[in-house]
DNA sequence: GTTTAAACCGATGAAACGCCGGATTGATGA
DNA sequence: TCATCAATCCGGCGTTTCATCGGTTTAAAC
């Protein structure tokens, strides 16, 4: 009867995500078990929601050209109905919630530079916004989220 | 001669944004080639850093407790020494380099308060920074990138 | 002490893999 | 025009991995 995650769940995990398309019988050989004991321990992850997918990451040709931070400020501390209308622009990839000066950050996504002015427009208008500021992403250094 | 990624090769890279490990035999008969043209053609993405690599995506509950965000304004605008530095802390999962008044951004994960405390004290006295401004995140409101 | 279920192993036939030779196609330049 | 060259694809080969299952061990639960 095992619940928690132990050892060797964290390194199957950890070679999974430099490598999700290692064959199970590779991994297997890494942490030292057999390739159906493996299997299992990958079901039970899945199942469990610890692994919830697997992808594909892909380079900056791929992606979209434009990428911009805005930091939020808000009117009230009732970032419901803001989130909700981020959530509604297809361009806003990722919206957080955090402390100090701005309530939060939302990263946005422009093919050119006119459709990403178009965006920041239309999230500083926005009810319920203070105040905002634009940073644009000028490379992703490194990302292994 | 091909050059540029085509809708097959969409198809492909969709399927793997859905199942990073399904075989390639089955993309194969998903976008009606042979398998060893499928194996050329990831070799190729891959290659030309159109796929940069596959991972494991994570539930919440083997996540990292604690995120921030942290912008940086550099001494100098060579940000290559800070990023090198950034990149061997296993915290910083995430750089971006930005314009205005900050040069980059790091994202921070941390199992503890103390933790985190420690590694943006560790960022802050890097060697080429000349101010930090962190920001705990408090939620994802959503991320889809 | 018995029951029960989780976790593992090893075996087996089917499927997928890496690798390579050969056919096709379309652009390049003699 | 026609030979050349590289890109792209296919099919076949031996090897490896896969899904699945029965059987063993372990340890908690009763």
């Amino acid at each position: 009867m095992k619940r928690r995650i132990d050892e060797t769940d964290r390194r199957l995990i950890a070679r999974l995500q430099e490598n999700a398309r290692i064959p199970t019988a590779a991994l297997a050989r890494d942490v030292g078990l057999s390739r159906s004991a493996v299997q299992e321990r990958l079901e039970r992850l899945e199942k469990s929601q610890t692994i919830t997918g697997y992808t594909v990451q892909l380079g900056d040709t791929a992606r979209p050209v434009l990428l911009a931070e805005v930091m939020i400020q808000l009117e009230q501390k009732q970032s419901a109905g803001v989130v909700g209308a981020l959530q509604k622009i297809p361009h806003c990839i990722r919206c957080l919630a955090i402390s100090g000066e701005y309530d939060l950050i939302a990263e946005v996504a422009a093919d050119t530079p006119e459709e990403l002015d178009g965006v920041l427009d239309r999230i500083g208008e926005l009810a319920g916004i203070k105040r905002t500021s634009s940073s644009i992403i000028l490379s992703t250094k490194f990302d292994r989220r």
